[in-house]
RNA sequence: GGAGAGUUGGCUGAGCGGUCAAAAGCAGCAGACUGUAAAUCUGCCGGGCCACGCCCUACGGAGGUUCGAAUCCUCCACUCUCCA
């Protein structure tokens, strides 16, 4: 029955260092996962992905279970050997594309029906289904499957929603098997009231770690950081915490601040995609004209492959006709700068400096943008 | 030498009397992106302004017709196609 184990390792103020231990090895925390949804992180070979050093990353339900689906993961072995990629691996349930494809889908108490977004056709995904195709993937970590309410609706239809994602989450427990760790999720809107009956529940439950999901759903910052600076210290402290879809980088330092262990985001990599790179100096849009002629690496204080081997001006040169070679070099840096900032967390958590760490770390992103 | 077609904003290319500062695409510029339907999307793109409205300069050049011309006429310049 040993899922996952969880050691917390030093602490700093409300800020943790600790270890999730998986089957695919030790995820230092607090982590960053890279989103790789089809069994890829976009833009990057599995082995490109290995060099930059990720311990987890994350793949979803939903997009595997359209395609390839289930069956065939399964019988090619698992989602790991499917990718070659022997680092620990956790899914999301499915349950953010209850939001992110809502004009496609049909929610009841027993499940949902989706319409696929490649052809259209009608798929079914239950807290039971979900968890177990999580499992039959052979995944490290499963997600309950939860709703994603959107930002904007009143208190009582996000407490509705709330209900609806405590008794999935009995459910999602209910179907877990003991092959895959499975995390609970906490939802609430930006309401503090039901954030905090949220923990209550869900802590309650059995749960291998547990999630803050629906937030980053459109709410201004101020909100979602409120929602997060009062729930993360609700949360049990022996066990890892979750928070689900952030962030930018500084989104990331404000988390652990507040207790975080585990993020996720597409936003170093799609960012990466569209020409938007995290630098040690700030936000950088490579397409910018300034770039055109300046052979200075990416970000100087950075020693990513992209930062060690070519130039500004190249990148822009690559982005600006479309290359391949663009979003590759683009995401190697992004995850790489993600990634380094992690490590930095940790490093700071651990030495007891973290508080001094983040006051640097603000001020400089805040003075921004790289010259 | 003869016959015909054409010349539009950085490029390609619509428009053929007013609703045209001029379609569309490309290029250019800026901005978004937070559990990925995203190598995507949005905005700007002649100049000026006490800018959601007004002024100036604009559709090869010069004249002309008309209340009004990128659109019609004349001449000039250049380009292309076909026939000798």
């Amino acid at each position: 029955m040993s899922r996952i184990t969880f050691n917390l390792l030093a602490q700093d103020g409300a800020a943790r260092r600790g270890e999730v231990v998986t089957r695919h090895g030790a995820i230092q925390t607090p982590v960053f996962m890279p989103v790789g949804t089809l069994a890829s992180v976009k833009s990057l070979t599995t082995d490109q992905l290995r060099q930059l050093g990720p311990e987890i990353i994350l793949n979803n339900t939903y997009h595997l279970m359209l395609r390839p689906g289930v069956d065939l993961v399964e019988k090619l072995g698992g989602v790991h050997k499917f990718m070659g990629w022997d680092g620990a691996v956790l899914t999301d349930s499915g349950g953010f594309q209850l939001f992110s494809l809502a004009k496609i889908r049909k929610i009841r108490e027993e499940g949902v029906e989706f319409r696929s977004h490649i052809d259209g056709s009608p798929y079914f995904l239950s807290p039971e289904s979900s968890v177990e195709i999580q499992t039959r993937m052979g995944v490290d970590i499963a997600m309950a499957f939860d709703e994603c309410p959107p930002y904007g609706i009143s208190h009582a239809e996000v407490e509705k929603s709330m209900l609806l994602t405590h008794r999935w989450a009995k459910r999602s427990l209910s179907a877990r098997t003991g092959a895959s760790a499975l995390f609970g999720i906490v939802q609430g809107g930006i309401h503090l009231d039901l954030r905090k009956r949220s923990v209550e529940e869900i802590a309650a439950m059995d749960f291998d770690g547990i999630a803050i999901g629906g937030v980053s759903v459109g709410e201004p910052k101020e909100e979602m950081f409120e929602v997060v600076d009062y729930t993360a210290p609700l949360l049990p402290a022996d066990r890892p915490r979750y928070l689900m879809g952030v962030g930018t980088p500084e989104d990331l330092v404000n988390g652990v601040a507040a207790g975080i262990d585990m993020f996720d985001c597409v936003m170093p990599t799609r960012n990466a995609r569209n020409g938007t790179l995290f630098t040690s100096l700030g936000k950088v849009s490579i397409k910018t004209a300034k770039f055109a002629a300046d052979d200075r690496p990416l970000d100087p204080n950075c020693s990513c492959v992209t930062c060690r081997t070519v130039s500004r001006a190249y990148l822009r040169h690559l982005y600006v006709n479309g290359e391949i070679a663009a979003s590759v070099y683009n995401t190697i840096h992004n995850l790489s700068f993600y990634l380094d900032l992690m490590r930095s967390i940790r490093q700071a958590v651990a030495s007891n400096s973290f508080w001094s760490f983040r006051e640097a770390f603000l001020k400089r992103v805040v003075s921004g943008e790289a010259a």
